[in-house]
DNA sequence: GTAACTGCAAAATATTTGCATCCTT
DNA sequence: AAGGATGCAAATATTTTGCAGTTAC
């Protein structure tokens, strides 16, 4: 199982342009295997010591750039991040899901099934990107 | 004008239960004149130097706090106060509307007149807040 | 007069940058 | 071999905390 993500990553970096080194691919497999999304603490709890923290900040930086992951906002100033799908192109995310942010447990799931729903703005504005972050209860904490 | 925004301010502080001080009277003036969302850095440069950093944060934290501002997440990190709807009470938001960001003049505003649509979850998940972030081109920008 | 707000100093935390070294391709 | 990735040190930026003095009510 483990070695299915080392290998998932592997292919994922080098589909996305990126040189394979351990530092990435241990990282890649965090998001591999947790379906969730990640803040940059939580890599670093994941990672124990084995890497530098400027590494994080420039692994996750590369990882965004080249399109593999994307943040998602929310409003207690934590930057999460998450995997992209395939749609999602280098610098131009394609991100039209929803996501959502467990108060209780804390965890941010990717709501893949479930497209942001369209949307019309008064006269002027033009849309580029929408963001929908929907906040409750996740199922395995009702 | 600047004398209206004094008075405002002076009235929303009372009936959110703040004391009013200098402090608070010119931050919530600058949210007052200033239509858009502001981020901490804002105020802090609208203010020049008459008020400490300190204050400001513990400012805008009280503001939240009673409900008189609203944090608006973004995914550069940098998080923005927007200015409540009446229907704010202390602690319990109900800001369905949506958030405009304008990627040329970086601009955020609260499009009050848009209500943020429903949305139908998987089985399993119980929605508490829904949050919109539109960015694209505001009307000035186009 | 009392409780709360403010400024200052300082601590704690988070993020960025430069550079020498090491690793991937 | 060359370019890029990493670790370390340090600079910078951001946020929090404690405390003493001041102000609002």
């Amino acid at each position: 199982m483990a070695t299915v993500h080392q290998e998932e990553s592997i292919a994922l970096l080098k589909a996305h342009g990126l040189s394979v080194t351990g530092g990435r691919k241990d990282i890649l497999v965090i998001f591999l295997s947790r379906k969730g999304a990640l803040a940059h603490a939580d890599i670093e709890k994941k990672l124990g010591a084995r890497y530098d923290r400027v590494t994080i900040y420039r692994t996750l930086q590369s990882f965004v750039d080249k399109g593999l992951i994307h943040s998602i906002p929310t409003n207690d100033n934590s930057i999460r991040y998450a995997l992209c799908k395939d749609e999602c192109a280098s610098g131009h995310h394609h991100d039209h899901h929803v996501h959502f942010v467990c108060k209780r447990c804390d965890n941010t799931y990717c709501l893949d099934s479930v497209a942001t729903p369209s949307i019309k703005l008064p006269k002027g504005y033009s849309i580029n990107q929408v963001e929908m972050v929907v906040s409750g209860q996740c199922p395995s904490c009702q």
